[in-house]
DNA sequence: CATTGTGAACTCATTCACAGCG
DNA sequence: CGCTGTGAATGAGTTCACAATG
């Protein structure tokens, strides 16, 4: 696993399309698979399927392609999702409740193992699931026990910032942020942001200009 | 407003990013700002700002800044968020449940104006918001008097593409994806995909090569 | 005179093209 | 022979630096 190159960003999200990408391949009995056919199968360029797992070692067979199982495999390593991983999440809204009942999640090894809200009406509520809301207070303390991995933003806005500094103050420096605010932490803090109006604004203008609309 | 310079797509995105800031400074009673402070709020670099918004015009005033107010009417202009859009939407789950009684979107300017699945349990039913969930099979029939802008789809992977093509035939080109799969379309329809996992994916990533957990 | 607007320099990312190899 | 792996070429996007100016 190569670390003295730069890695684009870009490049983790491709290795991300990649992996599911050689799920499904799996799934249908592919046994191997050429760059060019994954390329297509992920809309790139199969240069570029190359190149990106060329940042992280020799996988493929020249003249033949790639083996879908252990590529698959190598590709998951890359990502670290070979393993579990524990997520906190707050703000208990449609969106949250949502993502609580996602199955997506867990079948991906990512699962959600506290619900907070701030909300009075809602703590102490057990949801379908098991899990009872507790009071965003209580974070911190809480966190203790939970070994979080991730912290998840489902608040309004103007919850998010004050949401990110309880998780960091609680230990815990990977957020995924699903609230439409900019949210700012130290820099070994990892943010990632969901942000569905920036992409409905994207569509627009698209279709404004692109289309004509 | 130029169209001979290629605009780069983040240079879209940062609009709506600049956008929401500058939402918040009028509420906050800014009557100016400056490249400066706008970069702060986003996270940017202040020539990036001057630079974007130099594809569009010339909105500021040299020595002084931007009129907050002015300057986001234009960028409303600028991503056509200046107008209501009509969306429908497929896949009435946990998530398209959440995303039809979001608030954010109609405060945005963006209405869901019908809802689909093709679960015979839940067409016919009536949601909290007055919607009936309508059979999917009817989504070309009803697109004819609906007059929708955008499709979105919340159904799961598996459907993905037969509900783009579904979109697609009735003559909607634009199309907000949430589901984890790559769906193909003519080039004259868009995408963006909003996909939960590759940011989970990038944030393990990251948390294994930066942090080293 | 502080801040915009922008060409030029630079950095980063993608694609090409072909040598290397199973 | 065909496909991978990769240096070199190209292309795109960001930042710098400063002239223009209200």
């Amino acid at each position: 696993m190569e670390r003295t190159e730069k890695i684009p960003k870009a490049t983790i999200t491709r290795l991300s399309l990649y992996c599911r990408q050689l799920e499904l391949l799996e799934f249908d009995g592919y046994r191997m698979v050429s760059s060019e056919k994954l390329a297509r199968l992920c809309q790139v360029n199969p240069a570029q399927v190359r190149k990106d797992l060329g940042y992280f070692g020799e996988f493929g067979i020249r003249g033949v392609g790639y083996e879908v199982k252990e590529l698959q495999e190598e590709v998951k390593k890359i990502l670290a999702i070979n393993r579990e991983w524990r997520m906190g999440i707050v703000g208990i809204g449609n969106l949250g409740v949502a993502l609580l009942r996602h199955e997506n999640f867990p079948a991906r090894g990512f699962h959600f193992i506290a619900a907070f809200d701030s909300d009075p009406d809602k703590i102490g509520r057990t949801l379908r699931l098991g899990f009872v809301i507790r009071d965003v207070n209580e974070l911190k303390e809480a966190s203790k026990d939970l070994e979080m991995d991730i912290g998840v933003i489902t608040t309004p806005a103007a919850g998010a910032q004050a949401t990110a500094d309880r998780f960091i103050d609680a230990g815990i420096n990977a957020i995924l942020n699903f609230s439409p605010a900019q949210i700012h932490v130290p820099e070994y803090c990892i943010v990632e942001n969901i942000d569905f109006t920036i992409k409905l604004d994207i569509l627009t203008y698209k279709l404004k200009n692109e289309i004509g609309i």
